[in-house]
RNA sequence: GGGCGGUUAGCUCAGCCGGUUAGAGCACUUGCCUUACAAGCAAGGGGUCCGGGGUUCGAAUCCCUGACCGCCCA
């Protein structure tokens, strides 16, 4: 028996030549792309489109990604067909703002065509970024499914999907109060507000009522005074009853209102009394539609007073709320203001605090498919199943149809043009699909209500959301948009992975979609990840990013810059110790031990490769009857764990998958078995071949199933490994596209023989440490006491004798009298150095 | 004010549909250069499972209640 000294590995792992090699071999494999004409059945995935700019990408997306990643590996490794496209958003405010500032364009002096191909253009080279990234994070993406959602494709689907909700009546136009963002100048819906806390002032205002006597209010809003329409009070205060039917003269503007009564008036806030102005928020449209009060613009789309403010015109609405207030203590009209805590709702994009404005929208009727909706959020399979209440409380709380149009110069045209005559709606063409209307001419020559030639086009664009909303149809093809991969086969599609802060928008916009055009849920599931937190517990920001870079450029919460230094498996390791949707803190150290299993599992399968030499499966097989207790215990340990870590994948936990495999291959595999063979191969003489023709079967088994269980979490060293030890024996190209390893109905034994053994080896463990002796120096004599023991494991401890004494190590082994206790009852043991 | 999540070792986190003595990694102590790996191995110390009450033979786990942190919504 020669002894190999050279394993195929070198001694340390390159894990930048690992990576490389890894992509070399997917990339001339193919093996990420979606073949549609496979066998399996259909994993497709739904996964968040970033903004074209991948300078704002941090550990914590990379953390995101990757955990939806696992859970597409281990299916990959399923048989499942994996159809994994990646997009991206250069639709929406973002995008203008980005493409604005790189071209240094002034978007008043292009068109909308011309602003959307360098938006295309800018995505592109975006996208390489992006893609340079993932890939070396190990996504495995097809790039070839890639969609940008201002292309052709995506505009279409978007548009189509306007075109066919118009004429199912769910898309309408309605010119009310609609909220508003000053900044942007552009309308709003509900699910773009923020609510912010901040400090505010409660004044108390007074009116004149009809025969001068003083009528008090209160408002943390005077400069709405001049778009004051009326007052309120409860029906039952007693205090203002008899003003009903009676007027008020608003102080320092002048106009009457009436004093009206409404039972939703807290008599218990500020006076009991208040005012109801155009508009000040949701509550004031409210009784305005229902009271037919008359209308008083005073904030105009651009934030500023109207001519209707007096001397306060053109003045910001805060300003404007200083002045007046000025202005009503030198009237006399100003008793008091306090101090309060006020929650405005400001716009996403801007900080704005909202406005209401009159002005011209689509909607899409959603207010009356609440419980529809809610039924759907409750069919949808939520990974966790606690996030699913975010959705339902969303949808409870929704106060407006879902407004679609926005008062934008880029984004998703709205595919209508108006008769100039009549207002009558023309809808483009399905076939001409997209078009700019403001750019092209309607499909018909005269107006159908009223025969005019002239038509206006909508210069409006619609809402992001409108396009986002219907990825899954964008992937699918919905629209047919000739040559793109990807059709009905993979939809609704199977998973939809997103972080739960867009649960609101992203996921409820596509269930509405997704519910209104294919009566069905997007997808069958949605798994939705936590947040990346630095060390502070803070969401890890793009000013951290900027923030913390060293004298080397490096950064430790650039995700690019963490794999070079660490490795990609290191830095997906950590994204697997968190779980599935909570927030994970963010250590460099914790990369570090990821690096560390990484070695680890280089070192172990350098030592099984020196050990295995020339094993040949078929030739040197030896039957799992035939082997050592070691080695069938060792394959009975990992029978457990093999259920385990596919139960805990199906329920999306991989990080209870990897903490099983963690804990076999470190204890049960590195630090028990491998030590335990090792007599085998060090001390040839004292064995049968069979011996050693059994560890070699065991390890080549088991460190493939160890390979393949970390294959999802460490998919570059798992596959380099596999490349070089397991690659000849197998069908498979790749270890990723090699069967999932299943649990072995043979391995279910239970081997008595190795508690007896582990025990003995325990407690000589411990008298070495504490005779201060390495753990491998071979001891002169170690003596066993088993004249307390049950017979039984008396005689299972003189039938291991051979085991005991070379995983102990020792030269001679002895029955007599000993002292130290073992974890088996009656049995004693001691040791001579 | 409402909802959701969290609070477990010095740190980062598991465990939570009740059931051995509450776990892992890092950090710490002691020992060991050992023919895969010292970024390792062996042995060890360290806990009022946020507080209070309840259910139960039995509670980190279930129920009630309070505190604090985070996110979302009024």
């Amino acid at each position: 028996m020669q002894l190999e000294t050279e394993s195929r590995l070198p001694k340390e792992i390159d894990t930048a030549e690992v990576e490389a090699y890894c992509q070399r071999l997917w990339d001339e494999l193919g093996i990420y792309l979606y073949d549609p004409n496979e066998a399996g059945e259909v994993f497709s995935i739904d996964t968040p489109p970033p903004y074209v700019s991948a300078s704002h990408l941090h550990v914590g997306h990379a953390m995101s990604y990757a955990q939806a990643e696992f859970i597409v590996r281990y299916h990959r490794m399923n048989g499942r067909k994996i159809f994994y496209p990646m997009g991206f958003d250069d639709n929406g405010l973002p995008t203008e703002r980005y493409v604005e500032k790189t071209f240094k364009i002034n978007k008043s002096k292009t068109t909308r065509s011309e602003f959307r191909a360098l938006c295309l253009q800018t995505t592109t080279e975006g996208a390489k970024e992006y893609e340079k990234l993932w890939r070396a994070l190990g996504l495995s993406v097809d790039w070839n499914l890639r969609y940008s959602t201002i292309d052709d494709h995506c505009q279409r689907t978007s548009q189509k999907s306007f075109i066919e909700l118009f004429k199912l009546g769910r898309i309408y136009r309605s010119h009310e109060p609609v909220l508003w963002d000053p900044i942007l100048e552009t309308s709003l819906a509900q699910a773009d507000l923020e609510t912010i806390e901040r400090k505010s002032k409660l004044h108390d205002i007074v009116f004149k009522g009809v025969d001068g006597s003083p009528l008090t209010i209160s408002t943390t809003r005077p400069e709405l005074l001049p778009a004051c329409v009326a007052l309120y009070c409860n029906s039952k205060d007693a205090r203002y009853t008899h003003l009903l039917g009676q007027t008020a003269t608003v102080p320092l503007f002048g106009q009457t209102v009436p004093v009206l009564a409404d039972d939703d008036v807290d008599p218990a806030f500020g006076t009991g009394l208040m005012m109801v102005c155009t508009f000040g928020d949701s509550e004031d449209v409210r009784r305005w539609k229902r009271d037919g009060l008359g209308l008083r613009v005073v904030v105009s789309n651009n934030g500023r007073l109207t001519d209707l403010a007096g001397e306060f015109a053109g003045m910001k609405t805060d300003e404007a709320r200083g002045k007046i207030v000025t202005a009503l203590t030198e009237a006399g009209a100003l008793t008091g203001s306090k101090a309060v805590d006020q929650v405005v709702s400001v716009s996403d994009r801007s900080d704005a605090p909202v406005e209401f404005v009159m002005a011209p929208q689509w909607f899409i009727r959603v207010m009356d498919m609440k419980d529809e909706l809610l039924e759907r959020a409750k069919e949808l399979r939520w990974f966790p199943e606690w996030m699913q209440i975010r959705l339902e409380d969303w949808i409870k709380g929704l106060k407006y149809d879902w407004n679609i149009s926005r008062q934008r110069f880029y984004g998703v045209p709205v595919p209508v043009w108006f008769c100039a005559k009549c207002g009558e709606v023309v809808l483009a063409d399905e076939a001409a699909l997209p078009v700019d209307p403001v750019e092209s001419k309607p499909p018909v020559s005269a107006c159908a209500k009223c025969g005019s030639a002239e038509f206006v086009p909508d210069a409006d664009v619609l809402d992001t959301w409108m396009t986002s909303s219907v990825s899954p149809l964008i992937n699918s093809n919905w629209a047919g948009t000739p040559g793109r991969i990807g059709d009905a086969s993979v939809y609704p599609m199977t998973v939809r992975v997103q972080a739960f802060e867009i649960i609101r928008t992203w996921l409820f916009y596509t269930v509405v979609k997704s519910h209104l055009h294919t009566k069905s849920l997007p997808w069958e599931s949605v798994m939705i990840s936590g947040w990346g937190l630095n060390e502070n517990g803070k969401k890890i920001s793009k000013r951290d990013l900027e923030q913390y870079t060293d004298a080397n450029g490096y950064n430790r919460y650039d995700p690019y810059a963490v794999i070079q230094k660490f490795g990609a498996d290191s830095l997906r390791y950590w994204a697997s110790g968190g779980s599935l949707g909570h927030d994970l803190r963010y250590n460099e150290k914790d990369v570090q031990i990821g690096r560390k299993l990484v070695v680890k599992l280089w070192n172990a399968a350098r030592f099984a490769d020196l050990q295995m030499g020339a094993y040949d499966p078929v030739k040197d097989f030896v039957p799992f009857a035939a082997r050592t207790p070691e080695d069938r215990w060792l394959l009975a340990e990992l029978n457990k764990v093999l259920p385990a870590a596919k139960k805990a994948f199906e329920g999306y936990s991989y990080h209870e998958a990897r903490e099983e495999t963690d804990r076999f291959f470190w204890s049960v595999f590195c630090d028990d078995y491998l030590e335990l063979i090792k007599d085998r191969f060090w001390t040839p003489d004292n064995y049968v071949e069979q011996t050693r023709a059994s560890a070699r079967t065991t390890l080549f088994e088991s460190l493939r199933i160890v390979l393949g269980l970390y294959a999802p979490f460490l998919p570059f060293v798992t596959e380099y490994l596999y490349q070089q030890f397991y690659k000849g024996h197998e069908q498979a190209a790749s270890l990723h596209k090699s069967a999932w390893p299943q649990a072995n109905a043979e391995w279910d034994v239970t081997v008595p023989e190795m508690e007896v053994l582990s025990a003995i080896l325990r407690a000589v463990r411990g008298l070495r440490t504490t005779a201060k002796v390495s753990q491998t120096r071979r001891l002169a004599k170690v003596t066993l006491d088993v004249t307390g023991a049950k017979p039984e494991i008396a005689a299972t401890v003189e039938r291991m004798q051979a085991s005991i004494s070379a995983a102990v190590r020792t030269t001679e082994l002895v029955y007599g009298t000993a002292e130290t206790a073992t974890d088996l009852e009656g049995v004693r043991v001691d040791i001579v150095v």
